[in-house]
DNA sequence: TACTTATATGAGTGGAAACTCATATAATAC
DNA sequence: GTATTATATGAGTTTCCACTCATATAAGTA
């Protein structure tokens, strides 16, 4: 499977996107109901500036979707089936563990001279 | 679906490194094969410290191993997996075009004066 | 009209992260 | 041993982004 720079420029905003905490946080936290900016301000406990800042970033990336009603507007996810993703990268992780943060030092060969026989070996 | 915060602090750390372009670029550009850190350096243009920094920050996340054979070191992919992930989310970003940056500026109504018959509306 | 609530916007700030430079380590060849 | 190549690491710099403060806009109410 390729993925092409091209593909690479479209995705790069939108992992930006996701990879803030408070904006994943606020994401997440819609579930599948539209909820007024208040009530994701009560719900984070974020200021009221930072969380208009995020539902902006989020509604410009195409996450959610804003509705005025009266003086209200209702942020919603744009589409459920993001998390879905979310959950396959999360499974991957998974499956996936992480390497411990560790450095390259490693012999292919506890004493070799004969370079045509050098194996790879993994290096943690 | 619901994604809790648990899973959240998860991928957020992957989120972050796969939204790094020059990262994102070495990684897709691995392909299926292994390839020696110099055969980065040249296919990206990057410093050698800056390559080895990323493939740092890409192999302590899991996304990419290494194997050293004789001098050299060769990253290859954890699993090309991930790659169907990094284009689901494509796919999703195609089917759901991000707004245009504008502002939250509409009015429900025209001008209406019954607040129980105000209706949602889209608010790009 | 003025007043309150709800939300957005612009400017400024701090911290994190990407990048660069110099140097260190590892392997190979001589 | 020295020299060369391959890669990593540490320190310093710059760039970017999340956050805060102050203010603006929009809707509702009196």
């Amino acid at each position: 499977m390729k993925f092409p720079e091209h593909d690479q420029e479209q995705i790069i905003p939108a992992l930006k996107v996701l990879g803030e905490p408070n904006r994943l946080r606020i994401l997440c936290g819609l579930g599948l109901e539209c909820r007024p900016v208040t009530d994701i301000i009560n719900a984070t406990g974020l200021g009221q500036t930072n969380v208009s800042f995020h539902l902006r970033v989020l509604r410009e990336a195409g996450f959610v979707r804003a509705k005025r009603r009266g003086a209200f507007i209702y942020y919603c996810l744009a589409d459920t089936e993001l998390l879905r993703i979310l959950h396959d990268l999360k499974h991957w992780l998974d499956a996936h563990p992480a390497a411990v943060a560790s450095e390259v030092k490693q012999h292919s060969r506890p004493i070799g001279h004969n370079s045509a026989a050098a194996k790879t070996k993994e290096v943690t």
